[in-house]
DNA sequence: GAGTGGTCTAGACCACACC
DNA sequence: GTGTGGTCTAGACCACTCC
């Protein structure tokens, strides 16, 4: 059932139009958009096929060239990967290779490894207020209720890091600490394959701090001995801040590595 | 005087060809490397526009979507910024909005603003082995020769960050102290309008570690204090090594910060 | 109005993957 | 062979900028 195109009629949902004179968006952005919903809504699931060019061009009443840029953005925002003879792709962001979207740590003078996680703690509260402010919600109401995890990362064994994490409980209604257990090898797997929201975009705060007691005995180092302080808050498709967490980075052997720019 | 396309003419130059049974690279790549060419060698310099989109057509005997094609990936790797009824520019990241490309610390709690840099020491000397080869330079050798300077940044009159900077003699050629106090605000727009050198992409390893005395002192902090250690490499177009610098990051008041992903 | 990039299309042929 | 994405083109019209 293809939708309107160059034409202004009138659907039950927002149907994707060309008209100039009323400022819509883009054609492709429109399908852009169509096409995130359609991940958001976890209808096409991370690691399988999208349908192909020219059965997105019919399905939405457009251009073949139309859908080749909107999926051209989507690829270069590493949100879907085009595979020649194949087909386009969702980007499952829980794979070997890009746990390290988010993930910068590695060991001094090795390859990248994946790291283990290990969950030290999980409970459920109040956000305070500056977590709150920054999730969105609602300061001291029953909607600024989170989870809040403590979680433990180790490579081949070593501690890595510690992480304080929030997010909103009803952005992730039943989870549990079973859940986050036996579902999958990273936090982001469990937000994508259980609650379809996928982390596309992060902003970190890093400081070198001197470790307190606490974070020296999970990290096996000295109270005192400095380390990076993370502080990170992660996003969704539209920008939508969906976790904060604070972490500490051991840097004995390891090392947070960033890279910039580049084609 | 239109290049080659789609015959295999051979002229003095390498020449834009289609040529499927050769294996030649795709026009769009080959245009895309004819403009950075024509970056590199400083005939199209930052902040001034490059011809139209249907007069580099013509010059290159492709079609006007071909050249768009090179220009997106361009545009996408923040190379070249496109402007709606101006033209197509080449980006200058010696303005106020990218300085902050590659200078990731700005003041807790406040808009970035931009950092003041001091020059501290400049000497000429031989590249150690790592560095070298960090470098692509022979080891201990004449052409090994590099420049090491040393930099203070501030802002707001607070220090902020100590840099050693390592770069090769033969690519800078006549640098001196004064080149570098009198010519421009950062060290890249010294590279890029007096060498023609533009810093394109970059990679950096971050730890904490305690300050020593030197840093300490530089950073008006106290020996021991947490400061985070940046070792980065910066390369140019072709991913080619230009400079490498370690520096020691003040962030009492400060952070470190990174964005991740995003559209 | 003239020139620029922005959007959108239709269609050709190629390279690759799978059967 | 069939279907996918990859490359490449020609051309239409729109929106913006400058004169």
């Amino acid at each position: 059932m293809p939708l309107v195109s160059r034409d202004s009629d009138v659907h039950m949902q927002k149907a994707i139009v060309s008209d100039p004179l009323s400022g819509a968006e883009p054609l492709y952005k429109q399908v852009k958009n169509k096409i995130i919903q359609n991940l958001t809504s976890d209808e096409w699931k991370p690691g399988s096929v999208i349908p192909s060019e020219t059965k997105l061009a019919e399905t939405y009443g457009v251009g073949v060239s139309t859908i080749r840029m909107a999926i051209g953005e989507l690829v270069a925002a590493r949100i879907l990967i085009r595979r020649q003879g194949k087909g386009t792709f969702v980007s499952s962001r829980a794979d070997q290779h890009s746990v390290y979207q988010f993930f910068h740590v590695v060991k001094d003078g090795a390859d990248r490894e994946a790291p283990v996680s290990e969950l030290l703690s999980f409970k459920r509260g109040q956000a305070d207020d500056k977590v709150a402010d920054i999730l969105n919600l609602p300061r001291s109401s029953k909607d600024s209720e989170v989870f809040k995890l403590r979680n433990l990362l180790r490579i081949s064994g070593s501690p890595v890091a510690l992480y304080d994490i929030v997010i909103p409980c009803a952005l992730f209604k039943g989870l549990s600490e079973n859940v986050i257990r036996n579902f999958g090898r990273t936090l982001y797997g469990v937000y994508q394959s259980r609650y379809g929201i996928t982390i596309v975009s992060t902003t970190e705060e890093l400081r070198a701090v001197k470790a307190d007691s606490t974070v020296a005995r999970s990290l096996k180092i000295q109270t005192g001995d400095p380390v990076i302080e993370v502080t990170r808050v992660a996003s969704t498709f539209d920008s939508k801040p969906v976790e904060v967490r604070r972490g500490w980075v051991n840097t004995k052997g390891f090392h947070y590595f960033i890279t910039q720019g580049g084609e």
